[in-house]
DNA sequence: CACCAGGGTGGTT
DNA sequence: AACCACCATGGT
């Protein structure tokens, strides 16, 4: 797949439209519902946050010093509660502990992404995440649909690697509004179009074709 | 009933 | 490096 060869935020924004995610939030609520929503469907994450914000739990400097069960039993409709209150709990010291969040936003961003790397429950995808919809940082999401997607676009052998796909997208688009804009596309498309193409038989999605996958 | 959802971690081959 | 089980709730 070359660059240039496709048209990939295009084809996503005319087939689906704004997704606005996280339009204008407070920036430490996109960092923790970036954790809740790990594995998770979003109304389940939006609602551990809501119940957050009534116990007025959401700030770094409230979570820093909650009671860790009293977060267990507001992020249960999340899922896997135990371990992202945890998360949710060094997320938040951390950032206390950095001098709050326009102390680290004065940080370039390859740093900015080491240290929320060697947070608990932060990988490559929500470091990503987290730059992008919270710091406003021009940084390319690869989660599993948008890696499935380019493999099916470019109908090759082997997947390519992260930084290729990362280089590729960064070819067609380098601004954060498009970038913001283009990870949702990603995630909507994928929850439309059936996972087990081009195998499925059964497949309800019509648009199939147009995108250059194969016909089931 | 099975399967999935805006992943990450720790352990095993 | 490539797998694996596990984390856990809520919707379809």
């Amino acid at each position: 797949l070359k660059p240039g060869s496709a048209r990939l935020y295009e084809m996503l924004y005319d087939a689906y439209g704004s997704q606005h995610w996280w339009p204008a939030a407070d920036r430490f609520e996109i960092m923790a519902g970036a954790l809740l929503v790990q594995r998770t469907a979003w109304r389940n994450a939006e609602s551990a946050l809501t119940a957050l914000r009534d116990r007025e739990l959401l700030s770094p400097e409230q979570l820093a010093v909650a009671d860790t069960r009293q977060i267990e039993s507001s992020i249960r409709s999340a899922g896997f509660f135990r371990s992202k209150a945890r998360r949710l709990q060094g997320l938040a010291g951390f950032i206390v502990g950095a001098g709050g969040i326009e102390r680290l936003d004065a940080k370039p961003t390859p740093e900015l992404r080491q240290l929320l790397l060697a947070l608990d429950g932060v990988g490559e995808e929500t470091a990503s995440a987290i730059l992008l919809y919270a710091f406003d940082r021009p940084v390319v999401v690869i989660d599993a649909y948008l890696r499935r997607l380019i493999q099916r676009l470019s109908a090759a052998g082997k997947p390519p690697p992260d930084d290729a796909i990362a280089a590729w997208v960064v070819a067609e688009i380098d601004d954060v509004p498009r970038l913001n804009e283009l990870h949702a596309l990603v995630v909507e498309h994928g929850k439309q179009v059936c996972a087990k193409l081009p195998r499925c038989r059964h497949c309800a999605v019509r648009d199939v074709c147009r995108w250059g996958y194969a016909t089931p």
